[in-house]
DNA sequence: GCCAGTTGTGCAACCAGTTGCATAGAGGGT
DNA sequence: ACCCTCTATGCAACTGGTTGCACAACTGGC
């Protein structure tokens, strides 16, 4: 869905190989989104393909295969054009929301352990993204837009996780006490 | 991704036709899941052939090919295995935010009038989820705990609402203004 | 020198979700 | 009678994402 325009985006911000490419992409627009190595690999194909982004042997390869892309004109020229397309709102496809559905229509099932792993898990990502805020966006320095952009995009993740805690406590309490 | 078994759920909440499920599927598990009639009518059939559901003709068929599905034993056991699970953490997977981190990365890219519609979008969608409340969930009786977790879903829907509405303002107002 | 682990690339098969199309009866309008 | 829309089911082809596996070189420990 659009993974080639989220790795163009990725390369324009540093041209790298498949592999650092997959890294980064984790710990950056990987807030919100993962991709295996393998998609990343087969959209890079595609992309060099149709002539968006461009390899060579990367420069620090040695005797390994490593290579490195970088966009080309034409890749950007893409990336603006697909940026004024509309985006589909994302579904929130969430398994366990259908565990609890299941609860209410059979009876108690014994979700509270795997509603405190999630909570755990929801705490542990919010420290993540917290340690990068303070690392990246200190809010002393007046920030560039480019910079306050990104900054946002985190805080759309901790915000995310912040309400995931609140709700989920709730609902931990509804299941332990009714 | 397991689909059938929120189909199960809702077969078990009410026996029906895979028409009839693919629209009240859109009304109830729908706010945060959406499925095709397509994919509806495959996972039925894979369901009626493991058993875990049975079918006849639909009592108000006519001559129709309408059909009736309901949950066997079997199926029940199922979605009580399968609530044991551990469930995966969704992913965001926001195609907007790609649009913006590429603004951040390029210069501006004209993201303002998307963002307006996101934001119309999601108040259209809280003003639904609210209707819903007021009608199913009232506050002045006391609800039995099914009611309470069926709440408790919809206002996961209606704080992400809340949350996204805030969070675009902010970032609208830093598109216009800087 | 050998083994285990990490970096780096890639093929093949599979599964889930999407899209386009086809079929068929019911009900309503002109 | 004719056509249109809605209800209802389904096939086929395609796209995107996942999983398992393999290969290759380099890196550090014993």
């Amino acid at each position: 869905m659009s993974l080639s325009h989220a790795l163009l985006t990725s390369l324009i911000e540093k041209s790298s190989s498949g592999y650092d490419l997959a890294r980064r992409f984790d710990k950056s627009i990987g807030y919100f989104w993962h991709a295996t190595h393998q998609q990343i690999y087969r959209e890079l194909a595609r992309m060099e393909a149709a002539g968006w982004i461009e390899s060579s042997s990367a420069p620090d390869a040695g005797k390994t295969r490593k290579r490195e892309y970088r966009v080309l004109e034409a890749g950007r020229l893409e990336l603006v054009r697909w940026s004024g397309e509309a985006s589909a709102p994302i579904d929130l496809r969430d398994e366990f929301m259908v565990r609890l559905r299941a609860d209410a229509a059979m009876g108690p099932l014994e979700l509270a352990p795997e509603l405190q792993r999630r909570i755990a898990l929801h705490h542990e990502r919010l420290l993540t993204y917290r340690e990068i805020e303070l690392r990246d966006f200190p809010d002393a320095v007046p920030l560039p837009r480019a910079a306050l952009i990104r900054h946002m995009i985190l805080k759309k993740g901790i915000l995310y996780e912040e309400a995931s805690i609140q709700w989920s406590e709730q609902m931990l309490d509804l299941l332990l006490n009714q």
